[in-house]
DNA sequence: TTTAAATGTCTATTGATATAGACAACCATA
DNA sequence: TATGGTTGTCTATATCAATAGACATTTAAA
């Protein structure tokens, strides 16, 4: 279970040990204390120097996962990982259940653009066809979960960055403007390490890994009305996906 | 489009930009000439010194991703990015498709054991039933993919082992057992950053990123009939879920 | 054949990362 | 109220990461 740390990788060692014992954290190990191993027993088992290992607490500590109480020990603050269903009725909200007290949908800004071909072809519009951009972050208990841009036709979905502020939500601002459902229809999933905007949007720091979704949703006749390129935390969150 | 590498996180620099070069080249960016900008150029770009780009290059050039030529430039040798399908019929020689020329599955080893909680509840079996655990990797063109776990009620495909070195694919090998047919009941997606074993079996560089699934099959009445956690190399895979 | 542009190699220096040891401060409990 | 175990702080040193500059070598094109 110890395992070693690999050193002259570019990546340093106190970052890798943080990484470790986010997962342990995450994965239940030290539930019964409800703390994690005394400074000196990690850096035995990773074969590093305590100080190592205290700037590795830090980095935990800086993000609210552990706190140390000096004499007791360092605590264990936060352990969770939202889970997301993935399927024909993929929603945010509803999809997040009661694995939260609350959520948020921000809206940081929206424009009116012309459909690179990317957005084009997921929408099924000829490029250049004007579209509406949303740039949202959605929360859960006040944690930023996922930060993501849409693309609805705008002629179709005038009203949508206004509907969306008032709502908070996708779905409920799609009915707001007539659209009273939709289903999921693809699902593109890939990972890679968090960028500079998303460790603004999702308050993560450098080397960080962020799941990226493009999703398109259709009415219920088939026709495209959201493409999305959603970037979740995630150290934060799984995705399901139930056949 | 330029910038954003950021200092003093325990991630160098050099790996940062080896990575932000990756999913250029994996974007696209750099089709038309086929080859990465020049090392002057890129240093501009990141705000470096030409020095530490040539490490990041240094770094794919090991990966094989790119290939410098004095007084050329530095080429770009493979981009792919092999995309799986998720569905009903989730396999992965099928899934793959004709992305690669070539597909192997290698059994790395397997056993006899009693299952624990966590296989025990994915299989519908009581903890302590035993089942077969098979460690396989997966390769396409030569490169490895994915390394997988997976787990078979023992009493009914006792041959397992032997069936899938014999046959380099799970379908396959319950088609020699006897199972015609199977079904992806449930798939569980998260992203963690590679650990020891994964640098050896994917072949990675420590820092990499790698997409795990945990996932169910069942026959078509709905009995469990695998389990397995699958590790895939990021930088090489793409999810794809069609509802 | 010359030249410009590109990668390859070398030296030197600075700043960040990691190790090492010592000791202070604090907490729980025997 | 001691005592052992824990985190907090300090100093010193060694190694890795990054910068800086100079110049060699190779290629393609003028």
């Amino acid at each position: 279970m110890a395992g070693q740390v690999q050193r002259q990788t570019g990546v340093a060692l106190w970052r890798q040990i943080a990484e470790r014992i986010r997962q342990a954290i995450s994965a239940g190990t030290y539930d019964e204390t409800g703390m994690v191993p005394p400074e000196t027993v990690l850096a035995a088992q990773f074969g590093v120097n305590r100080h190592t290992v205290r700037s590795a607490l830090a980095a935990l500590a800086q993000e609210g996962i552990v706190r140390a109480v000096q004499g007791r020990g360092t605590l264990i603050e936060r352990k969770e990982r939202l889970n997301f269903p993935i399927s024909k009725r993929t929603r945010f909200n509803s999809g997040i259940g009661d694995q939260a007290r609350e959520t948020r949908g921000l809206l940081l800004g929206h424009d009116e653009e012309s459909a690179d071909d990317e957005v084009a072809r997921w929408l099924k519009l000829k490029p250049g066809e004007i579209v509406i951009r949303l740039e949202t972050v959605r929360k859960a208990d006040g944690r930023p979960v996922s930060s993501a841009t849409s693309w609805f036709p705008a002629e179709r979905f005038a009203g949508m960055p206004e509907a969306y502020q008032k709502t908070e939500s996708i779905t409920r601002a799609f009915a707001e403007l007539g659209l009273s459902d939709y289903v999921r229809a693809t699902t593109e999933i890939t990972a890679a390490h968090a960028e500079a905007a998303d460790l603004m949007a999702l308050e993560l720091t450098p080397g960080a890994i962020v799941l990226i979704t493009k999703a398109m949703n259709t009415d219920l006749d088939g026709v495209p009305v959201q493409y999305s390129v959603t970037r979740f935390a995630a150290d934060r969150v799984q995705f399901t996906i139930e056949n």
